[in-house]
DNA sequence: GTATTGATCTTCT
DNA sequence: GAAGATCAATACA
């Protein structure tokens, strides 16, 4: 399964949104970890959220997957989330992991090898950049990257 | 169409 | 004891 990333979100450890601010805890261990693993955590006790961690240095920066434009094995992913919709398919990280199976067990898990695969898109996405969906603290920081114009984004419309 | 609320895990106060 | 990187169902205009 899978698609092209079109909504994501920054974090680092100098950020008080970030699950890494203030340090490691047991639940945010990977984000300290090596770069190119998955860092998965449960939001608000009921939805699985996956991120992928970037930081060489094991400081703990991440970058969490907002949506996606689904284009692989389709089906599967819609009777997983149970809707027809495309753009209701991937478009939030709590429907994303859904979508994809990702859970609490898969974090930790290196994503240069299967089952996962990451490819870089051809040329320079056209992105925008904006306010993060969610948060409270941290909310000056236009550090939410959508592609313009996708209709899979969790919120539509980013302003340009 | 917008607004409100329930589900319920981890961390912080 | 409260809040949070959320979603979906329900209640209201």
């Amino acid at each position: 399964m899978g698609g092209v990333i079109v909504e994501t979100e920054a974090y680092v450890p100098d950020d008080p949104a970030s699950h890494s601010y203030g340090g490691p805890t047991a639940r945010n261990a990977t984000m300290f970890g090596p770069a190119g693993r998955l860092y998965v955590y449960r939001s608000y006790g009921i939805h699985w959220c996956a991120n992928v961690v970037c930081d060489e240095e094991d400081v703990g920066a991440a970058v969490l997957l907002r949506a996606l434009e689904p284009t692989h094995r389709i089906e599967r992913m819609r009777s997983r989330r149970g809707v027809d919709d495309l753009t209701l398919l991937c478009s939030g990280p709590g429907r994303l992991t859904q979508a994809l199976g990702v859970s609490g067990g898969h974090d930790g898990a290196a994503l240069d090898g299967p089952p996962f695969e990451l490819t870089r898109p051809n040329g320079r996405p056209d992105v925008v950049a904006s306010p993060r969906v969610g948060i409270t603290r941290g909310a000056d920081r236009l550090w939410r990257y959508t592609q313009t114009g996708s209709t899979y984004v969790s919120r539509p419309r980013p302003r340009a």
